[in-house]
RNA sequence: GGCGCCGUACCCAAGUGGCUAAGGGAGAGGUCUGCAAAACCUCGAUUCGGCGGUUCGAAUCCGCCCGGCGCCUCCA
């Protein structure tokens, strides 16, 4: 079945062929580095981390690039305002570099709890200055720029196609424009390819202009092409950046090549509180640490993955509980499984009670269908429903039939999704959680004991304390108890 | 004002022309259990914001209306 992709630019669902077979060249917008990062950028990040692990998973060699914006990005209208690093730098009273380089980590943190898996490449603005000087003075020579007093605009007018990913026109653009137009602009839409530093301004570079700073689209056309080349497959980021960044790099690189420069943009939805959109400068945002306070990374994870990437979705204490217990549900029958592999046996003439492989097609059929995430978490619970009747049944179970379950999991809940726990098959990694193990083993048996004598009080206590501990308690209706570490 | 999106059960959320409208949470009943937890079974929208229209057939297409949101200025 055919891998198809909503692709923006054409606004339908287009079968994916890649430019180079077997390979997938993709780039996406990342952070600007001058604050944590929010659930705005989780649910980017996240999605197109599901995105790149299906890719994989179809056995293409995917080479994901994903900028840091760390020079350039302006703080109000249209090339205007301040650097936004520089900013904060004066703010927290240090320079822009601590700044880019402090919220640099911050973002990979938070990308690393939230196992998100990095790019193949990450780029930084200001490591590509060259790359970008040498894309102005293209534009300049084709004639698609023009240069004002230290500063290099491009010139709208120029690239007819100016419009097509966001599906505007200029005459609509110019007449709806709220902000007050730059002077040194010939026609309001221009954007700046180059900026002419201010005296003051640190993050500052020589070029055929003077000193100045790159702008913030031209960075995303300069690093992308060169790690990717002049075409590649596919161009994402969040909904918000179609216009006027995603804009601009078109324009920008189009002219500069001639050549088309991305073959599939996708986009993704917003995160919303109360329904309205989380923003950073709408000051509405809860950071990821913030939620990770709350909820763990992969209740964080499978509540994004839980509504389709180019969807809204409204971020809750309230939904990301519920998250949690559906989570939970599907952790329950994996670990279940894992016991159950413990005492399964070889069954002579053994029938499937389900089809893994009809699961299989499912889930392949889903993800295929542009990434449908929430559909493809429902067929692992359909999955899980299936296995629990299988292993509550009264056994003895199928070893082979189980570790094929097993691998189904492994294969679409962990290595694609990203959904499951490092430690979910309970395998000890050192002595001592053997230790804990034969320790908290010990402990249940005697607590067996205290209730074949039917001191519950006892039995009771020991319950609750472990409780306290981490350690779950289950009675089975042998007498027998289970039990399991609450991560 | 221009461009675009959304409105599905108590909550979240799939589905975009045709089998019984996914899945999760919460809820109700049941099995099991000393109790509890987990697990399992059963129940829950004759209906998809409203009104018209197209069609043999629409939540799905078209029109209008109501409500919410995004972009057009920085934002994943």
């Amino acid at each position: 079945m055919a891998l198809v992709i909503y692709n923006t630019l054409t606004r339908k669902k287009e079968e994916f062929v890649p430019l180079h077979p077997g390979r997938v060249h993709m780039y996406v917008c990342g952070p600007t580095v001058y604050g944590d990062p929010h659930i705005g950028h989780a649910k980017s990040y996240i999605s197109f981390d599901a995105v790149v692990r299906w890719f994989r998973y179809l056995g293409y060699r995917v080479k994901y690039v994903q900028n840091i914006t760390d020079v350039g990005h302006l703080t109000d209208d249209a090339d205007q305002g301040e650097d936004k690093i520089e900013k904060k730098a004066r703010e927290e009273k240090v320079d822009p570099w601590e700044i880019a380089q402090h919220y640099t980590w911050s973002y990979f943190d938070d990308m690393d709890a939230l196992g998100v898996l990095r790019p193949n490449i990450s780029p930084h603005a200001t490591g590509h200055i060259i790359e970008q000087i040498e894309l102005v003075k293209k534009l300049l020579e084709k004639g698609f720029a023009y240069e004002v007093n230290g500063s290099v605009y491009y010139d709208v007018r120029k690239f007819p196609e100016y419009g097509k990913l966001s599906g505007r026109k200029l005459e609509e653009l110019e007449a709806g424009a709220r902000v007050e137009v730059n002077p040194e602009k010939r026609f309001p839409l221009d954007f700046a390819l180059w900026k002419k530093a201010e005296p003051g301004h640190i993050m500052k570079w020589p070029s055929p202009w003077g000193e100045g700073y790159p702008g913030w689209h031209i960075e995303c056309s300069a690093m992308s092409m060169k790690y990717l080349g002049e075409t590649f497959d596919i161009h994402g980021g969040g909904i918000e950046n179609a216009f006027p960044h995603h804009e601009c790099e078109i324009a920008q690189s189009e002219a500069a090549t001639g050549k088309p420069f991305v073959r599939y943009w996708m986009h993704n939805n917003m995160v919303t509180v109360n329904g309205t959109k989380m923003g950073k400068s709408l000051g509405n945002f809860v950071t990821i640490k913030d939620a990770l306070q709350k909820h763990s990374p992969l209740t964080i994870r499978f509540f994004i993955l839980s509504s389709h990437y180019r969807s809204p979705v409204d971020y809750s204490d309230q939904a990301l509980d519920a998250a949690e217990k559906g989570l939970e549900r599907l952790h329950n029958s994996v670990r279940q499984l894992y016991r159950a592999m413990g005492h399964a046996t070889e069954v002579a003439n053994f029938t499937p009670p389900f089809s893994i492989d009809a699961f299989k097609q499912r889930f392949e059929a889903e993800m295929n269908d542009d990434f449908n995430t929430p559909k493809a978490i429902a067929v692992l619970f359909d999955l899980s429903r299936e296995l629990n009747k299988y292993i509550n049944a009264p056994g003895p179970h199928h070893l082979p039939f189980l570790k094929e379950v097993e691998g189904f999991y492994q294969t679409f809940a962990n290595e694609v999704l990203g959904l499951l726990p490092k430690d979910i098959s309970r395998e000890p990694t050192a002595e001592t959680q053997e230790l804990v193990e034969k320790l908290v083993q010990l402990t249940v048996e005697v607590r067996g004991e205290l209730r074949k004598q039917k001191l519950w009080n006892l039995s009771d206590k020991i319950r609750d304390e472990l409780a306290q501990l981490g350690i779950i308690i289950k009675d089975r209706p042998d007498g027998s108890s289970e039990w399991e570490i609450k991560g």
